[in-house]
DNA sequence: TTTTGTGAACTAGTTCACAGCT
DNA sequence: AGCTGTGAACTAGTTCACAAAA
């Protein structure tokens, strides 16, 4: 298991399939080592999540040479070295925009603290959600405020969850503030500079997806 | 603008990428036609809203030929079409699985209503919260009833937004009591039967992936 | 033997570029 | 003249299949 001095893959390099799959695969081995397997082949991992054994192996070469010939992966070993890839051999801070029922419960979310991401504050601009919390006990800020505390707190990552119409707004304020990375729940093509990270999750665009699978399948044969 | 006699697509040969990107087009289309544009090219369309015109034009010949050489769509009429691709020329009805911040969130997203989405009940397993309703008025019904509701009330889709632990057996209820189509907030890859549209919208692996994003930005060159 | 890591083959998706319609 | 609709070219992503390592 040689550390390869392969050529560290830019962003560019690496797909973002890949990238989201190797979240993926850091999941399963949380599930393997709780369970208590030692190791796994990219066979039995494969089999075992529904996924394909070549792409693990290939999405895995991205990044070194991480098993062993014969024997299959070392799951603590692979999940350090993925936690590593993806970056979570760190705190990382989280910010949301927005205070409203989406917002409030993506600050609440377990899931993500539990994957080490920590949710420092909300922002808001109205003026009697601005010093409260969300449940969970996560401040409500001035949006006025954000670039004072995006620098004071080191926040990496903000989610959006304002409405459509403040979204690009919002976005600007947050890419100013020197944020360079954003998960976007609002709707809408925003624009955002080179340099930033911009990933959009579009509720709408998901339910009018199954919406056209049910058409199908009923005007069809 | 004859109307085609091609072949109606099935389910299959449309690729998800497509279907996107028509839900797309349609807010675009909506855009345009609030702010009174009558008729708009392939290349306009692209141009304002960061798309690629001849993707565009791609994607609708899927569907027939809904354009006019020389000028361009009717918007309108586009949108027109759209929606009956989309099936969205009749009301959907939608239901909840999970009265948890995330579920009661998106059971009052105010986006799924402008669309033309119902959500007509949530449901849980906590005595506590059966019985209850959301700050909309949504009301909370209890796991147990799942099937006649979902024939009684036509339930078209399905979100799940319950913790990973009991996200399949919940997809199992779901898929049991007749539902089709699923929008899944539920982390980890759940399995249904053929015939059944999964979508996944996994928070977590949205947030590691920009997390990668980081990872590289500063180790990299 | 078993299983990785990887070139080669394949499949899917995007973009180009232009014939043909209005 | 202008713009669609679409084959052809290209690019990206996946899967196969096997040599090399343990």
């Amino acid at each position: 298991m040689k550390q390869t001095n392969k050529r560290k893959p830019t962003t560019e390099q690496v797909s973002e399939l890949t990238t989201n799959r190797l979240s993926v695969y850091l999941r399963c081995l949380n599930q393997l080592e709780a369970a208590g397997v030692e190791t796994i082949s990219s066979q039995a991992l494969a089999q075992q999540f529904h996924l394909n054994a070549a792409q693990i192996r290939k999405d895995l070469a991205y990044f070194g040479e991480f098993g062993v010939r014969g024997v299959g992966y070392y799951v603590k070993d692979l999940k350090r070295h993925l936690r590593q890839i993806l970056g979570l051999d760190r705190r990382l801070r989280v910010a949301v925009m927005g205070a409203g029922n989406l917002g409030l419960a993506l600050a609440d979310y377990p899931g993500f603290r539990r994957e080490g991401f920590e949710i420092v504050a909300l922002f808001d601009v109205s003026a009697e959600k601005i010093g409260e919390h969300s449940r969970s006990g996560v401040p409500i800020l001035d949006l006025k405020d954000l670039r004072r505390h995006v620098r004071r707190d080191r926040i990496d990552i903000v989610v959006i969850a304002v409405p459509a119409e403040s979204g690009q707004f919002v976005l600007d304020q947050v890419v100013t503030a020197g944020v360079k990375a954003v998960l976007n729940f609002s709707p809408g093509a925003l624009k955002a500079p080179a340099g930033i990270k911009l990933k959009n999750v579009d509720l709408t665009v998901s339910l009018e997806s199954l919406s056209f699978y049910l058409a199908q399948d009923e005007g069809g044969e």
